[in-house]
DNA sequence: ACAAACCGACTGAGCACTCGGTAACCTCTG
DNA sequence: CAGAGGTTACCGAGTGCTCAGTCGGTTTGT
């Protein structure tokens, strides 16, 4: 019947496809996802309203897609470079961060910043997406706290310190320099991160030189 | 003609004017300015939806004034204990958080709330709010920073540290600790900004015991 | 020839906002 | 202190717009 149910997809179609969630990305991060319209992705897109959706069946379709690209990406963002980074995992944060300036306009800005855009839209608990974002946000302190569990474990952080607390502070940190960051791009998130990774090491470490 | 312009207000109508923003922070806080119509608001503040026009002409200027008072409470939130409180405020920051978890229906939940809310609405440069929001960033920014810098001049504050870049951290954390809290009330608050602020305490402050 | 890919025109709901009223209240005057 | 006149506070019934989703088609690839 469609495409949802029987993924009878040619490359075309796919490829249509996959424009779709990109525009749309673009646009739920810059107006979210109740101000942007079908009829604007569509446009932007190259396709009729309704060629778009016959690709999904509902616009919560397409969010759904949508939200499948952000965590894929996320997952990127975070883990790219290895599963278990211990405390080093602040100082992935902030070489990312410190690539931000260069790309408030990318595709790597718009994955980004739907974070803050959809979460805001949707922390009522009666949103379809509510419950994905409960989810997301539990597995990713889980993971944080895991690789800093057993950075303790190996002896390279501090014993003294609740792995999951610490955890919450640093996703914390990222939502909270990414949201400021959005709204306005010219703060030196760079710099912020830098220090904040830096002060971050020096407390977590194990290392003699406390001074 | 109208209020807005004319504002000869008898005690009624600033009664009602009161219970209208009441009830808009809460709708708003719940489901964004975006996702609330007028008629919801005027139906569960007890008037029409004309009624509600007459006291504020447009649904903008409802919104500006939601924002009002969202401002007037964020400026107690942080600076009702004084208006320089130098690494202290980030115990001020974590006594505050320290009650949330009693209070996620209330109307300080609703007031807190709003922030994440409106700012994901709010990203793109072009809507209404989104100068208003940048302006607040700032002004904060810019009272942590200096209220930060005096303490730096009292010998209280470590001089190594940059005032600005640790304000951003400041407010990050607590966007990020807000907007986790607001679509998971369960998550442990409380504990995490209670080990946050010690760490920040035992990190900024001066004091001979640098353990 | 058959399904996948796509379109134009329509529909119905929800929305902010307008228009033309009415009722209560205050104030100034005879 | 009656009551006329004006102002404030509100309402019901619209209006025009935007938007998600439907329907009945046509084109394109295999």
């Amino acid at each position: 019947m469609s495409p949802a149910q029987k993924p009878k997809t040619s490359a075309k179609g796919l490829e249509t496809r996959d424009r779709i969630v990109d525009v749309a990305v673009r646009f739920i991060a810059r107006n979210g996802a109740r101000g942007t319209s079908l009829a604007d992705i569509a446009a932007e897109a190259g396709v009729s309203q309704t060629g778009l959706l016959y690709h999904f069946n509902s616009k919560e379709a397409l969010l759904n897609a949508v939200m499948d690209r952000h965590l894929a990406f996320s997952e990127q963002w975070l883990w790219g470079e290895g599963p278990d980074p211990g405390i080093k995992i602040v100082d992935i944060i902030a070489k990312h961060m410190a690539s931000w300036p260069n790309q408030h306009d990318s595709k790597v800005a718009s994955l980004l910043g739907m974070n803050t855009v959809v979460l805001g839209e949707n922390v009522s608990p009666d949103t379809e997406l509510h419950q994905r974002l409960v989810d997301g946000y539990r597995t990713t302190i889980d993971r944080v706290t895991a690789t800093l569990r057993s950075a303790q474990e190996r002896g390279e952080m501090r014993e003294d310190i609740d792995p999951q607390l610490k955890a919450m502070e640093i996703i914390a940190f990222c939502y909270g320099i990414e949201a400021a960051w959005l709204v306005d791009p010219n703060i030196p998130v760079a710099a912020a991160a830098a220090q904040w990774a830096a002060q971050q090491t020096r407390q977590l470490a194990t290392g003699p030189a406390t001074s």
